[in-house]
DNA sequence: GCAGTAGTGCGTAAGGCATACGCAGAAAAC
DNA sequence: GTTTTCTGCGTATGCCTTACGCACTACTGC
């Protein structure tokens, strides 16, 4: 696994540096080898499948051996494609986003209006492959296709700010990583079903063990009503998913913060 | 998995609510039970155990059976313990990240320098234990003592500011996911070792993934230097994790600008 | 046409994992 | 002293990823 070198088995496990070599498929940049019989499968086609049972019953359903039964071949048929099942959930992931989907006219000259579209996007996202949640940053920095688009997007409604470069990917990072915490919770709390129940309960624990002196900032926070104020609302279906959420706004006051300072005119 | 229903065998998955009944026992909320033989273990004792060998030899090595080699007792032990394998992770985060340092002098004073100080003491922590950090959200909202006593901190430094409790539970959610945004991040680069040459790589490949008129905007980030700026610093050892970084200081702007709309006089 | 050969899908099997279940024995309760 | 309850653990099941080698295919260079 940590060994590098070439293999005669399963594809290159390094492109280019540290980038895996199906990953660099993913963007057509392997040339079409001409040699031996015609590949029976594509890496699209793989990702797909993989997608659809993992979005029918998550993401643990999701084996490599189960893949290649839904396409009819052999669970080791895949591992001429993907070097390893990381490598798959990686696509995986890229592959349920999708393409971002356009701003609508007019957004992308409003960085705040469009950075809040951008956020409501990702966010619709996620909310509809939950399983994909846990594991974007796995991999380090974006790679594929879908995120990168995304990035470059971004990086659009940012282009009239007198960020720098740096900034303005470090702001679309932010951004995203925001939207990810913010699913990551409202996921866990159970997609807005019995959200206020659990929230009820987990109050209620919250109470139970700030009641010996113990964390009494905590316990101030609780009987204040941190956690059944209306400002908890219990997050939203992907189509209406909530995007004036608490820290976005945070997030881009900050933001806002930056750009006046650069311009103070 | 999915019933809940009081099995004979190992512990009762929930205590009161959706918290694991090994969590409440981790807050000794468990009454000692009377009857039976004494118990051979500690609950502390597997966390610790489990902690060193993820320490040691990353979370992958953490196996129940490893664990139990470990502490010379059979796997199926551990289950008198905590009843699922994720109980246990849930566990080993809190035990790896212990009881968050005390506050410095007089920093409890100002928000800001005392956020600033949070933040690095959980950055630091991370950079400690690395396989913790892929895991923290997993579980959905804070449950665990030490985590909670974090929450409890931030609190406590958040508490003259004229923020409503939600707004500063949120508000310390907010920081300690932009910790674990860029941690995460910065293990990936490698940990500030090769940090230069994979920056090197990431943008090169960037390039390459722009040069035919896709990404656009990616591609005049990346020309613009948005990788190789002076600003991309190699995330420090723990001892001097930046406390400066970028997106901390957006989201404290954005704060700052919440307080000033708050008390504007 | 006809080798040579690189690349194909796949069968087998190894080694790991979490964990269901039942049992023998320990210690407290009555 | 009997009963009850909880202990640790042996056994076993059914997953999982993936290493490796084999038989075959279709293209290249002659």
């Amino acid at each position: 696994m940590d060994t590098a070198g070439e293999s005669e088995h399963g594809e290159d496990k390094r492109g280019t540096g540290a980038i895996p070599a199906s990953v660099e498929a993913a963007w057509g940049l392997r040339p079409r080898p001409h040699k031996g019989p015609k590949r029976g499968l594509t890496l699209e086609g793989i990702v797909a499948a993989a997608v659809a049972v993992a979005d029918a019953e998550g993401l643990e359903a999701a084996s490599m051996g189960r893949v290649a039964k839904e396409l009819g071949v052999s669970t080791m048929a895949l591992y001429r494609y993907v070097a390893t099942k990381d490598e798959l959930v990686t696509l995986m992931v890229d592959g349920a986003f999708g393409p971002p989907p356009p701003l609508p006219e007019g957004v992308g000259d409003d960085w705040r209006a469009g950075l809040r579209h951008w956020y409501q996007a990702i966010g619709t996202a996620m909310f509809a492959h939950p399983w994909a949640v846990a594991h974007i940053p796995s991999g380090g920095p974006p790679v594929t296709p879908n995120q990168l688009a995304a990035l470059d997007q971004a990086l659009y409604v940012l282009r009239d700010t007198p960020l720098t470069e740096f900034e303005k990917v470090a702001t679309a990072l932010l951004v995203s990583n925001q939207v990810r915490a913010e699913v990551t919770i409202a996921l866990a709390m159970g997609g807005s079903a019995d959200f206020e129940r659990l929230m009820g309960e987990y109050s209620h624990f919250l109470l139970r063990v700030s009641d010996t002196g113990r964390l009494p900032h905590l316990r101030t926070a609780v009987e204040g009503g941190a956690f059944d104020e209306p400002d908890v609302q219990a997050p939203q279906k992907p189509s209406d998913y909530d995007e004036f959420a608490f820290g976005l706004e945070r997030v881009l006051d900050g933001i806002q913060a930056l750009i006046d300072a650069r311009r103070p005119d």
